[in-house]
DNA sequence: CATTTGACGCCAA
DNA sequence: TTTGGCGCCAAAT
């Protein structure tokens, strides 16, 4: 069974490091282009470690947010090398 | 079951 | 450039 949600999950679990999608291109790889309130809102009830939600991004280019702060998500992604802040 | 919420996206003013 | 408003979807209440 392959939820949106689940898809959601899978396709966050399949973002390379050093890479960031934003919502609106997790919400596309997971079948539905415009759900990407849907992918927030999922994410954000269901934090899981093995889901690195801090390489989702807005697609303004802010980092938007996350369960433990922005600010540690801003980090990673700088660490990463996919920040261009 | 009906309504609200929310880590969003895009356009008009 | 910034603000406000509308649209859209899944989960929570």
């Amino acid at each position: 069974m392959m939820t949106f949600t689940e898809k959601v999950y899978t396709v966050v679990k399949r973002i390379p490091k050093g890479t960031v999608l934003t919502y609106k291109q997790v919400a596309t790889r997971a079948g539905k282009p415009k759900a990407y309130r849907a992918v927030g809102n999922i994410l954000n009830k269901n934090f899981n470690p093995e889901i690195p939600c801090h390489r989702v991004v807005r697609s303004d280019g802010t980092v938007g947010g996350y369960n433990r702060g922005s600010v540690s998500k801003r980090r990673i992604l700088r660490a990463e090398g996919a920040s261009m802040l």
